[in-house]
DNA sequence: ATTATCTATAGATCTATAGATAATGC
DNA sequence: ATTATCTATAGATCTATAGATAATGC
């Protein structure tokens, strides 16, 4: 994926002219998170995202500290990505009109933005690292659940919510958790077209099973 | 985790008096399960195992050929566990007469088997190694889905299920799903009692959320 | 004779650093 | 002078093998 099938040459000592710069540390950054996330951290050498890039080895520490720092930049630059922004994104008039509408362009943009090719990278990234057990990421998790568990208490304050269903959390959990589970499951780096295809209209059903259970 | 702390001297050389032989072979594979979990794949090195169960670190080839079959040994000595094989464990009477009786056991019964600590490792390890992506743990989880739809469709069959909530696969996915997030996102290796303890008390409220939105 | 351990080591890698080289921008 | 690249290399580690050693079980 993010590997130079092409040897290219090595280039010429010395700074290159300044037509063929380019920004080396982002295109170091991304060839890192290909290589990360196929391969995980300690799987991945220095050498091995440098000549992912066509560079020499040592490049590398021109531009981070250590390997390290390699890491942390890939994880700033390409983020968790969680639910909680989107939710904020969406337009508070379609929550307070339209919870059912709401419902479906919150799972819709969600798995949107987790199909796109560096967001599977990352999932890849964190499936490969333990990430999925970062304090930071769980963190992200919880907020995002409790983000929608405060839109749904609006709809409860409305009336639109069965009875008896159980408090707001769990209901955001019975909404988020299934399609959070899409992402782990099939939205990785080099999952096939079909299988995400089928990953995404699973989420989609999803949010029409919660509408029709939850919502009145 | 695995790390035997205590540096303990090396053996005498040659093979070792009866009295304290033990199975040292699975000593290996446990030890392994431990560092893998914690570092994954990559970062553990034959040494740490070794050194893990007191062992010179060249013993390790007199039990596996390589270090990739250690790998191999730890995967199918604390395998996927997947929720299919739980469901034919339970009572198949219960299924047919008392669907929220076995939604809330097989529920019960999942989380009750995630939560001992070779499970947890082994989460950890998936999670550390990209196996949540491995054909073969998307087969398992895809499989423990379609039993499950199996028994829905018994329930519609006898009309204890509610009209036009989707198929039974969907259904199957809206109880499976969120249970498996818990196990991806708090049933880790080292997670504290108290974060899984919330853990298994959200799934077991969504196996009710699943009793009062489906069944009738 | 076989088994289970040890020590020693080969050869391949890996991270990181030192110092050379050839552009740029002032 | 500064910047962005290169080559060369130090020193640490890693996987795997060879061969020694000391028990066991026949």
């Amino acid at each position: 994926m993010a590997e130079q099938g092409t040897t290219s040459p090595p280039r010429r000592r010395g700074r290159p002219p300044k037509g063929e710069a380019g920004d080396t540390k982002a295109a170091l950054e991304r060839a890192a998170l290909g290589l990360f996330a196929k391969h995980g951290y300690a799987g991945t050498s220095i050498r091995a995202i440098a000549r992912g890039v066509g560079l020499s080895e040592s490049v590398l520490y021109a531009h981070f500290p250590s390997k390290r720092a390699v890491f942390e930049a890939v994880l700033s630059r390409y983020g968790p990505h969680g639910a909680a922004a989107v939710i904020d994104g969406l337009d508070p008039a379609l929550a307070a009109d339209d919870p059912a509408g709401f419902v479906r362009a919150l799972v819709s943009a969600v798995m949107e933005l987790w199909d796109t090719s560096d967001a599977r990278l990352f999932m890849s990234l964190m499936a490969r690292d333990g990430l999925t057990h970062d304090p930071s990421i769980v963190t992200d998790i919880d907020a995002s659940v409790h983000r929608l568990a405060e839109v749904i208490d609006g709809w409860r304050a409305a009336g639109q919510v069965r009875d008896g269903l159980g408090d707001s959390d769990d209901l955001a959990w019975a909404l988020l958790a299934p399609v959070g589970q899409t992402r782990v499951v099939y939205l990785h780096g080099d999952a096939a077209p079909e299988r995400r295809r089928v990953a995404v209209e699973r989420a989609l059903r999803h949010a029409e099973f919660f509408v029709r259970t939850v919502l009145r």
